[in-house]
DNA sequence: TAGTTGTGGGTTGTATTTTGTCCCACTGTA
DNA sequence: TACAGTGGGACAAAATACAACCCACAACTA
């Protein structure tokens, strides 16, 4: 039997990309207000006429204002994007792309927030709203976080606020990436921990040690302290790389490329190298959290977007733990999806 | 707080307009299947071009199918309008007016249908359907069912089918009406019997009666046993019409006229003329149902529609039983609404 | 059986709307 | 003060919707 939205939907076949581009472009303005048509045109893909069209629309509808700095999303307009949300995600199909990742994966929730993330910057802050809503939604006194670096992880932060949690510990899961100081785990638990008013742990060290100096780590105590967490960690979040593209970014020698490249590797999560078939075939050798220690925490939370990392989350999801809570954006879901027998 | 469908239309404001219009059609040709084009764009008074553009996308929703004898609902669409009728009528207000009504004249229940008696000839259909839904929903065995006459009455014909009640008996409330057989309560009686398989009884009897003959007719056994089918009816069906009308159409004497005239008459039901205070100021001197025996009915069905009734029904409604279910068009509904302080 | 009415589909020139692309005066910031 | 970004205005061009037909056909009527 149809469903009253079903119906709907049925004799006004005409609204619903109406609805989803709408929709996106009030969610926009909320997201980057005050916002300009033409950035906003710009940031959405879309035409100027096309951003006027709509926001007078809106504005109409006393859902935008437009001040001479920008629009702005009014209060009406929160409560309807909020109101909207679960249709929204249903019409445009993205609730029945999670469910079918969540059983193909075996992942305990996946969450598919729209767009593209390479075509559209506001996806990375959707993924971040979420990852955030995510987190906090479940997050207790005592608390410990690992988090590794990287943008995804990054879109986190803006979307942190202090909870009515007391003594969350975030710790850097590894030493620095290299260069991009903002993406670098030990920078991201700071900023964290700021924007939640909690403690946190960081760990600068070298990315390539040498066996000999890796040894002589171990016993340090600002190391040790470092394994405990890693032990005691609660939630792991995460990014998923692909390989190539972190091999490069790392600046790893020309060696480990060439022996990365010859043991198949596909996808870097947490300073592991995983081949196609989810296998460790490579680690780096610097102190971090352990697989088998991500495997034993309550929660994982793996933010990770864009149709070039499909292959990368193919991989690693073979061997990713199940109470993973996975966030993706529309375009590599609906990729990983058309690989799959069961999507028509 | 706002409710989805309410945020929706607050973010496509542009849809209820498309909705309300997109549903009329659908409807209408579900009523009056197999129809062309044109025949449609008559009936609703829309432009040929409209009602192809529109079918268009019923059609390709497969809502809708068109045969070489005209458009014909299918399956699917009836779901559809059977679906969206709540939200139809919400949208467009006339729950609001219908309750607005039932409130105003102390009525049981108000039903308001869409659209104007007098520019569309698919309201008399919609009324029709209506009542003949309330009457055949609490249908009962050995139910006794006054009818009068009338063109919205006779519109329930074509709605009654064969129930699963037994032994209902259909009696014409009064004699002959005048000229249209079609519309005679005794030509009613027969046709919705025909309908329900169920038994019926007429009255045949001139309409003006001298003093004597009246008095005479009265002790007549064919008199009397319709007499006492009044008396022991369980449901009043019947029109309300405007006193002007009504006595024209019953080629009523001059001399009445001038009483109806002088005693302020505005409204007409079953035989009897109320001024605008809705007291009986004048009666028909025929065979008939006693507007007690109205009173002391189990339920009133009451149809009427059309602005120009809007008079008569403000006058009748002073007295109706408050068991009376009322069914009338957008039109009338809201020309009664405007006259209402409550309303804006 | 001949005629009439109503049917869906097709066509075409014209109105109307939508769209792309500017310019402008203004404002907040660096 | 320079500048990047803002909303509002304007206007020609492109796209679309529109009205007004015609046609072959089916169903009904007389």
């Amino acid at each position: 039997m149809l469903s009253v939205p079903e119906a709907q939907q049925k004799l006004l076949p005409e609204i619903s990309p109406l609805l989803q581009s709408r929709y996106r472009i009030l969610q926009t303005v909320q997201l980057m207000q005050p916002i300009g048509r033409r950035t906003l045109a710009d940031s959405l893909k879309m035409t100027e006429r096309e951003i006027r069209k709509e926001t007078d629309i809106l504005r109409e509808q006393g859902l935008l204002d437009s001040l001479k700095s920008g629009m702005v999303c009014t209060d009406d307009g929160e409560v309807v994007i909020e109101k909207l949300r679960a249709l929204v995600y249903e019409w445009s199909g993205l609730t029945q792309l999670a469910k079918l990742l969540e059983n193909h994966f075996g992942l305990q929730r996946v969450i598919v927030v729209p767009g593209d993330y390479n075509e559209d910057d506001t996806v990375l802050t959707l993924l971040g709203k979420e990852a955030a809503h995510q987190f906090i939604s479940t997050s207790f006194d005592g608390q410990i976080v690992a988090v590794t670096g990287g943008k995804s992880v990054a879109s986190i932060t803006q979307f942190l606020h202090p909870a009515d949690t007391h003594n969350i510990t975030f710790v850097a899961a590894r030493g620095g990436i290299g260069h991009e100081m903002q993406m670098q785990a030990n920078t991201l638990v700071s900023t964290f921990s700021m924007q939640m008013d909690a403690q946190y742990r960081t760990l600068f060290l070298p990315e390539h040690l040498s066996e000999q100096a890796y040894q002589a780590m171990l016993t340090e105590p600002m190391v040790t302290e470092m394994m405990d967490y890693y032990d005691r960690a609660d939630c792991v979040i995460h990014g998923i790389g692909s390989a190539e593209e972190m091999a490069v970014r790392r600046n790893s020698s020309p060696e480990d490329l060439r022996i990365l490249e010859e043991k198949g590797a596909v996808s870097e999560a947490f300073g592991y190298y995983f081949n196609a078939e989810g296998e460790i075939v490579h680690r780096i050798r610097t102190i971090g959290i352990q697989f088998e220690q991500v495997q034993r925490s309550k929660q994982v939370i793996a933010v990770a977007a864009g149709k070039q990392k499909v292959k990368a989350m193919l991989s690693y999801f073979k061997v990713a733990p199940e109470q993973t809570i996975f966030i993706t954006d529309e375009a590599a879901a609906k990729a990983i999806a058309e690989g799959l027998p069961s999507y028509k």
